[in-house]
DNA sequence: ACCTGAACACCGTTCAAGT
DNA sequence: ACCTGAACACCGTTCAAGT
């Protein structure tokens, strides 16, 4: 089982920027873990924008694999959202690391246009998939009311992720989670 | 009404900080914008970590003085509350700013110990204040129970906060909140 | 007391040159 | 096809030198 270059690039990127953020990435640092000098990572990504946007699209494309394979695996509801409040969770327990594209939403003013869409694109998949589990669990609910809430839990659950992982304490993390559940935020 | 050249600093080095985060602040462009050398910032701030400090501990005492006076001015928690969103909302308003120890919370990792321990401290504030407004409106909570609703809410407000900044529009913000309420998230 | 120019080791990027 | 050394303009930091 060998990776390419490429991807060992990515794979190595991708824990940098989870932990130290989209200008915390090294281009030197990166070339030293990966085993290559900084020049040649640019004939894989031309710039740091083509990393961090390729970087942005794969978490993406694995977030939603994960989304779809957790409505797949059980019919419940609540399954659905604890296993969705359960990836960010995973990422704090990794490293006390953060969502990429929560990390990289707070250097949105330094992000390459490149890099902004595809962080957009994660959030629009968040939201999306969120406002369809309450189409199933709060059919009340008309579209844009579940649009907004969708949005709301969004934003609430990569909040709790950027105070827990400023606290270090994954409990902190649980609590608001839980906090959130008893609130009727979460459903 | 002149201002020294520390006051000069940090006002504006606290601009940059809240726009493009503590990674993305230069000592150079922060030098060139006040009208001094770059190695002249060093006089007044030895270090970044020292200039990053003092920006987290003068925000805490002014977010104090600003939450105090909400208290002193009404006799209404929903007023109190409201007033706590609007700070974040503030932020937002002006040129799509972020709260300063909210973006520095997402590069935590980066931080210089003497920043980490501010940052720590606005946050154990924005708790404290808001378990303390809880004790009047929701008396029925025990004290644990009161930290970790604040806490929440508090996660909540930055992540609202992130999100909204990184759609470039206060409604999202303001939708975002108002969702919240409606939850029973906040008082 | 306050500021500066020059130097240091870092950064992303480019490019001619290697295999 | 993939990698490299050297150069460029940037970065925070230091320090001897200026007023």
């Amino acid at each position: 089982m060998t990776m390419d270059t490429r991807e060992t690039i990515m794979a190595i990127a991708r824990k940098m920027v989870q932990t130290r953020g989209y200008n915390g990435l090294s281009f030197r640092e990166l070339a030293k873990e990966v085993g290559i000098k900084s020049a040649s990572i640019h004939y894989h990504f031309p710039t740091k924008g083509d990393l961090g946007a390729a970087l942005a699209k794969r978490y993406t494309e694995d977030g939603l694999s994960y989304l779809q394979g957790l409505r797949m695996e059980s019919d419940d509801p609540a399954v659905w959202v604890r296993g969705y409040t359960e990836i960010f969770r995973m990422a704090l327990v990794n490293d006390n690391r953060m969502c990429l594209c929560g990390i990289m939403a707070a250097e949105y003013d330094d992000l390459p246009p490149e890099v902004r869409k595809e962080v957009d694109g994660f959030t629009d998949l968040n939201v999306q998939w969120l406002a369809d589990v309450l189409s199933v669990c709060q059919s009340q609910l008309d579209n844009e009311q579940r649009q907004r809430h969708a949005l709301a839990i969004y934003a609430a659950v990569e909040g709790a992720q950027l105070i827990a992982r400023g606290r270090g304490d994954i409990t902190v993390y649980d609590r608001t989670i839980e906090t959130y559940r008893v609130a009727g935020l979460l459903p």
